[in-house]
DNA sequence: CACAATTAAATTTTACACAATATTATTTGC
DNA sequence: GCAAATAATATTGTGTAAAATTTAATTGTG
């Protein structure tokens, strides 16, 4: 008696088209900026933190050097940050912002606005629905560490 | 007295967080299907309808063309769709399931299935979050859509 | 000290996303 | 009855994602 359900009634695509239509509502914003989605992340984390490293940006943001790397290259030659091979430990890259990448801090306060003004939802609204994805990520994120894939 | 919150407090993060997870999450079950995450949602689209065009494919999963033509020639090298110009209109290409594509329904069962029991939630609570995701989606997308973005 | 195991990044490969543009087919206006 | 507008796909180029492999540096143990 298996309930073949409708698209409406997955909540894993409700998440997936939530995500990318929030990218493209914050497009032209983030264009101003010159940046990218994945790209704000990252410096989201500087400007919370100083000074990351690659690793370290990796388990804020959940990604892994093969997306980090290039994407860090180009945000360097964009001139917002600085890659540097960390002194103490050879094997470490040290990631920091530039002035102007600190200078851009400002200018992007307009983003999380802009998706309170779009969601048509109070803050109170939106923070319980952050509570609620946090919650049901890291459920899904341990699951699926505990599960061995392969011996 | 702007408020520099954390990475945390981003609501459009924990999204983009969840729905990256989930999607790995799934991976290992999609992969005894020989599918990609985008890929079962194409096929979710078709189980339900039969038959659709690529537009109708692009407006149920808010997929444009340049990214559904390609993805759906991989599918059909899998021998689990088949793509035809239509005959009455033949701008429109038509894509429907072969035997094997409709076979595959009942194996991908399992998939909801994976999700529940990962999220550690109950069914109430689930379903009660995908409607606040929908909503969320609903109102993103249309205040996106009434901003001209260049005249 | 030696050297295997571990760790951190980078690289490679495959597959999305999406903007912009091109192509081809249909429809519409006059 | 045909030029212009519109519509549906396809193509191209840039930028992620993420698995798998590689390279280089560090650490643990005998």
């Amino acid at each position: 008696m298996e309930q073949p359900f409708y698209l409406k009634d997955h909540l894993c695509f409700s998440i997936y088209a939530c995500s990318r239509s929030i990218s493209r509502m914050y497009q032209p914003l983030l264009n101003q900026l010159g940046l990218t989605y994945p790209q704000y992340l990252v410096l989201l984390v500087l400007w919370e933190k100083g000074e990351c490293s690659v690793k370290q940006l990796g388990q804020m943001l959940d990604l892994d050097s093969g997306t980090l790397t290039p994407l860090l290259k180009r945000v360097e030659s964009k001139g917002l940050i600085l890659r540097n091979r960390s002194r103490e430990d050879e094997r470490k890259v040290t990631v920091r912002l530039t002035d102007q990448g600190s200078a851009l801090q400002e200018k992007a306060q307009c983003i999380p606005d802009a998706l309170l003004r779009s969601s048509g939802m109070l803050p109170e609204e939106l923070q319980k629905l952050n509570q609620s994805m946090k919650l049901l990520n890291q459920h899904v994120s341990q699951y699926h560490k505990s599960i061995p894939q392969k011996e």
